[in-house]
RNA sequence: GGGAAAGUAGCUCAGUCGGUAGAGCACCGCCCUUUUAAGGCGAUGGUCGACGGUUCGAGUCCGUCCUUUCUCACCA
């Protein structure tokens, strides 16, 4: 700590140092025309045979210095890449030259002059013009780099997680990770809202939660004096909006879950939900792959990516498995003809559990999850559910104890979970209120929603639902293994 | 919640058997007008995550705690 305030304090003597000069270390504004990137890419329109030079007006932050005597190479950093400078005693005057010589890495400066290129190719502005716009005076971690070759990279995760503004600063990929995270978010925006859904933003703060099973986190309002919960899913606000005649909608927002953490959960997290009036769970699936397979072209130009050693293809049609036949392919096993014994032994083979009653439906999914999912690398949706795993779902009419349900799998992950929305009323008010009574043994079960039932009641048209982790889909389409590299600031404990 | 690992200078990391705390970069001083992990010479910089314990002596051994990473379980 001492050492640290030994290199701000001298940092902050340079700007009493910079006023003495008669020069303001942080001035309002700057012209800048040029980014480093254009001026790489477009080298020729700048110079013309070394003949003709268009200058150029860039600002950035310094990223490096080579300081020969009376001449320095440095390399500047902006939004869309860096650039090296070439800055000459000569070409800049004594004045300018001495603030040169006491600037930090970490200063932020603007420049004008031409553009050439060095003697081993390197294309350089030589500036002739240098103006101090920022004055830093926390050092940042120094970041070298030869051929490609990162040296003493910014590692600690810890510390880049805390310091994001740093990371993006000066870990490379950092801010591509995050525009492509955008990039992907308009794109799902764009498709939906070329059919017709309307985005809407419905409440975070509510008096009651549902949509998902889930334990909530709760804050307080202090005119109201009550207790309000965040919620944990778009769906309940969303199905009221098709009762209210808006047959296609859509939200892209944060839920909250008051649960445990790791590599693919955060405590904010951001879902789509979609709900699409007289569709069904066969329309949400050839959504769905529209909607990933389209977002990895735009990214990519191809539907093909790596993810952690995998190859995955996104090409659509993807495949279409029930549950049952997956259980069957990869399990070897048949269900509908086991009985509730073997399946118990089936389960404890693999170390599950079966929680409360043994429900048969249940056991199913839990062998599924046990036997199945870690199978599932390329994309696929896994249809027909059992009755039993939600009270939000219409069942298949070939087989009522199964659901008109998906599940999408990529590399053995949950992506995306789409029914065909349960509007029976009578049925809906009977399942939400058996599922409140189980709040007893299971937290996560939600409460009875009064209001959502008498939207049903309201009569909600045939209804096709979808809801897609856009963080795991973010990390998939730029192959980032952890939540908290999608995220620009994840849920930390405070440092004590 | 379980398991494993980590925390030493601003950053990246060494630190052997318990015996005066190390390097590179950054920073500071000097030299240097085509460098690019620039180079050369020199100097500064440490409550070794916190608190206890063992010991003549602890960065090192033991205990508790804090933070993080990875991983398993649960959920998206």
């Amino acid at each position: 700590m001492e050492e640290l305030g030994k290199l701000i304090s001298t940092r902050i003597d340079k700007i009493s140092a910079i006023k003495e000069m008669g020069i303001n270390p942080f001035p309002y504004n700057y012209e800048v025309t040029d980014f480093t990137q254009d001026i790489i890419d477009n080298f020729d329109d700048y110079n013309k045979n070394n003949e003709e030079f268009k200058s150029v007006s860039v600002a950035g932050r310094i990223m490096s210095v080579r300081l020969m005597g009376k001449a320095a190479f440095c390399t500047i950093n902006d939004k869309k890449g860096h650039i090296q400078l070439y800055v000459a005693l000569k070409n800049i005057g004594e004045k300018d030259y001495e603030l040169f010589k006491i600037l930090d890495i970490g200063d932020i400066i603007g420049v004008k002059g031409i553009v050439k290129k060095t003697q081993v190719g390197e294309i350089t502005v030589y500036i002739d013009s240098l103006t101090l716009l920022t004055k830093n005076i926390r050092p940042l971690p120094i970041v070298k780099e030869k051929d490609g070759e990162v040296f003493d990279a910014f590692a600690d995760k810890e510390l880049r997680y805390r310091n994001r503004h740093i990371d993006l600063i000066v870990t490379h990929g950092v801010k591509e990770t995050f525009q492509n995270r955008v990039k992907i978010i308009k794109n799902v925006k764009a498709i939906l809202d070329s059919k017709d859904f309307l985005e809407v933003e419905t409440p975070v703060l509510l008096p009651i939660y549902g949509g998902a099973s889930a334990s909530p986190f709760t804050t307080h309002h202090k005119t109201l004096d009550m207790m309000l919960y965040l919620r944990i899913s778009l769906e309940p606000y969303l199905k009221r909006l098709i009762v209210g005649g808006i047959d296609r909608v859509y939200e892209i927002g944060k839920c909250f879950r008051n649960e445990g953490m790791d590599r693919t959960h955060n405590p904010e997290f951001t879902m789509l939900e979609l709900y699409q009036a007289y569709a069904d769970y066969n329309d949400m699936m050839n959504l769905t792959e529209e909607l990933f397979e389209k977002s990895c072209k735009m990214l990519y130009g191809k539907t093909e990516i790596n993810f952690d050693g995998k190859k995955i293809d996104l090409k659509r049609p993807w495949k279409r498995l029930k549950m049952n036949d997956a259980i069957k392919e990869y399990a070897k096993m048949d269900v509908d003809s086991m009985t509730d014994e073997e399946m118990k032994a089936a389960i404890r083979h693999k170390g599950g559990e079966i929680k409360g009653a043994f429900i048969r439906g249940l056991a199913i999914n839990e062998i599924f999850e046990l036997y199945v999912e870690e199978h599932l690398i390329q994309p696929v949706f896994i249809t027909h559910q059992p009755l039993e795993t939600t009270p939000l779902c219409k069942v298949d009419y070939e087989d009522e104890r199964y659901l008109q349900r998906f599940e999408l799998f990529i590399n053995a992950n949950e992506f995306a979970n789409a029914y065909s929305e349960s509007n029976d009323p009578v049925f809906q008010r009977k399942t939400l209120y058996e599922q409140s009574l189980r709040r007893d043994v299971d937290e996560e079960a939600a409460p009875m929603d009064e209001n959502f039932v008498q939207a049903i009641e309201t009569g909600m048209p045939p209804t096709g639902g979808l809801g897609i982790g856009i963080d795991r889909m973010v990390m998939l389409l730029t192959g980032e293994r952890s939540i908290r590299d999608v995220l620009l600031f994840p849920t930390m404990k405070p440092e004590k």
